[in-house]
DNA sequence: GTTATTATGTTACTATATAACATTACTTTA
DNA sequence: TAAAGTAATGTTATATAGTAACATAATAAC
């Protein structure tokens, strides 16, 4: 139970876990649904999950390696739109980057939280938060749709470097 | 009591109204702020508020009218940082669009919902959710600057024209 | 009126994303 | 298994969004 709570934004997580665990999970998820979890789809996820950082689409495009720096935008885009679509990263629509999402194995919406000092995301369920939103819609009339929680920020680690030495640059 | 509780979404509200509301509302308040309105910065405040519909900055840059279409990309980007340093207006983080604020006259957070077929976009204050998310953050020791609540779908409007007919387009 | 500050103009560029059509790789089924 | 159909990727070109650096003009402060 312990270690399952730990966040996954702690500085000295186990990172090779996640991305892996990330990994098996969208080759089982494809291969239930059916659909191709193609070499350059992987290979986008891949790159994604080399960290929690956000990450925009022409920096994964620099890092692709069938001779890097042929691959064209396009490609890029039409992976990351697959991937959206199968539920394995998110848009953080305020940056134009994409994270990889750490629930794809559930249904679930989710809020996030990007640092402006050391760019991580850190994706949350946030449920009260969704329920209240629920309210709002229905009060509202409104069918929704798509929903984007985004939340800038210190996140705990940079705010705790923020108040001992004072350099935090954003 | 009834009128002012009008949703300024539906459909046939006095526009005008709201436009030269808006318009009022920020001369007062960068003259209180002893920050300048210029005549630019007004243009593109005045075209914003010409609807609710979200705007984008290169529509807003092809309807400047001194010499339309001389103007450059940079002169609206800079108008509309100023505007939204001001709290005048808002920009849609899902849409790289801009609304004018509707509550530009005192401390608020909003909650955006943006209708995908006529694009018009509520911005409602939604007090519960806004608790809600300082309780989460709480939670997640989070330090916040800024929050984009973004909710796309069908305004109560467009709802029931699809619920007659059929030919929502999206 | 001169100086300082703020706003806008100008040129050039960087960054983000898609359209349209050709080719290749997989899947289906005769 | 060959042919046909579908899905994925490649190719070329273009559309859309946003900024850097420096010059000029307008306003404010002294
Ligand atoms: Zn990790
Ligand atoms: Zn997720
Ligand atoms: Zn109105
Ligand atoms: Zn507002």
């Amino acid at each position: 139970m312990a270690l399952s709570f730990i966040s996954p934004l702690l500085p000295h997580h186990d990172h090779n876990r996640c991305r892996e665990k990330a990994l098996q999970t969208a080759d089982r998820i494809c291969d239930n649904r059916g659909v191709r979890l193609t070499p350059m789809r992987r290979q986008v996820l891949e790159l994604i999950w080399e960290s929690h950082k956000a990450i925009k689409a022409y920096d994964l495009l620099e890092r692709i390696t069938p001779k890097a720096g042929t691959t064209k935008p396009v490609t890029v885009y039409r992976a990351l739109n697959f991937l959206m679509e199968q539920g394995l990263i998110h848009k953080v629509e305020s940056l134009n980057a994409f994270i990889g999402c750490s629930f794809s194995d559930h249904q679930h919406q989710q809020l996030l939280l990007t640092c402006s000092n050391c760019q991580e995301v850190e994706e949350r369920p946030a449920e009260a938060v969704m329920e209240a939103i629920d309210r709002e819609l229905e009060q509202a009339s409104f069918t929704i749709y798509y929903k984007a929680i985004e939340i800038h920020g210190l996140c705990t680690h940079c705010a705790k470097i923020d108040a001992t030495a004072n350099h935090i640059i954003e």
